[in-house]
DNA sequence: CTAATATATCAAGATTGATTGATGGGTCAA
DNA sequence: TTGACCCATCAATCAATCTTGATATATTAG
């Protein structure tokens, strides 16, 4: 008896949340091919610094990247356990082999 | 040369900003295995009808889900090419392979 | 035509999110 | 230790979104 569903509906709420603003879609396609620093992230999106900042901090909250410390600058890197989750979840949404565990009542 | 990216992150915005809604997410895993009428959510989700059609619209603006009339029904499904397009963007952020367009001057 | 049903739209209030500028904390160089 | 640098956090403002209740539209039944 499969279960209502696999997927942690709040979590990936969060997730999608974070990935519902162009310039966290820009910064996460600037990590792509590995980690980068704020400052190097600053200069090519042309944004604020304090903005930035708080654009990773959400990314970060909801585990689409992670950092580390490096003297006084910060990297960011893409978690590739969290993208693969979402993509997950959209490729069981389009198999669409789940049983109907509720009929219709108010329409043929 | 590959462009900066194969992907509209604009329109990848509007369908992640869609998707950013546990209610909506309730909606789109109900809809799993077909067509299903407002009425069938509406009890399915206890959602109120008003509440039900405004985030109905939202996924159908983002291209997420279309709608179908069959006489004073309105029948929704998912539409699989939008769950893909966001498919493939996760599935191209994992993949490392891009080249550095870029290369830091601020940090080592 | 009239009434009932299913759904959409509108208006208003409440909540949440984005942006900016200022400040603070940690790290390094001298 | 001092000052410069990188980044995070805070406060305030503005905009966007969610929710509810009321009303409107479309379709069918009688």
């Amino acid at each position: 008896m499969p279960a209502t569903t696999a997927y942690d509906l709040d979590l990936l709420t969060a997730r999608f949340k974070a990935l519902s603003d162009p310039l966290r879609l820009r910064i996460l396609d600037r990590l792509r091919g590995g980690e980068r620093c704020v400052c190097e992230l600053t200069d090519a999106l042309d944004a604020g610094q304090s903005l930035l900042s708080f654009h990773l901090k959400t990314l970060k909250d909801a585990g689409l990247v992670s950092d580390r410390r490096d003297g006084r600058w910060m990297h960011y890197t893409l978690v590739a356990g969290a993208l693969e989750e979402i993509e997950a979840f959209m490729g069981s949404l389009r198999k669409l082999t789940r049983e109907r565990d509720w009929k219709p009542v108010c329409c043929a």
